[in-house]
DNA sequence: CCTGTGACGTGCT
DNA sequence: AAGCACGCCACAG
């Protein structure tokens, strides 16, 4: 498989986390097909161009960002996501319990709501 | 071609 | 909550 087509399916498969969710690398790996490589997610975001994938619902299986590509990043990103209403605790994590694409509980709901 | 190293991670201790 | 070990991959030497 070409690195380009990784990174398109690691696109589409960040496209699909719904405003107001985040999803961890490991679980866009697994949405994407390619299981057990994380690292590599965050590398294509690091990469990323197109300002139509919602890179910023991407953080780390601690519910935290990382963004080590560029040091306004991280900012950027935290600021977008409680621009989509995404809490952060005091110590900048996330509710992963909560707020993480794909934990099953109101995924309906989540859908049917329709931010925007 | 093989080895070393860094990397936007993850799970276990 | 913090630290450690592991694993996957791209890139440079």
């Amino acid at each position: 498989m070409a690195e380009d087509d990784r990174c398109a399916r690691i696109y589409a498969a960040v496209r699909r986390v719904p405003k107001g969710r985040v999803a961890t690398y490991g679980q866009i790996a697994r949405l994407a097909g390619l299981p057990g490589r994380a690292r590599l997610v965050g590398k294509a975001l690091g990469a990323l161009k197109d300002a139509s994938v919602p890179w910023h619902r991407i953080v780390n299986a601690a519910g935290k960002i990382s963004g080590r590509s560029e040091a306004d990043s991280p900012r950027e990103q935290r600021r977008r996501l409680e621009r989509e209403g995404v809490r952060f605790t005091p110590a900048g994590r996330i509710d992963l319990e909560g707020y993480r694409f794909g934990a099953g509980a109101d995924e309906g709901a989540e859908s049917f709501r329709r931010f925007g």
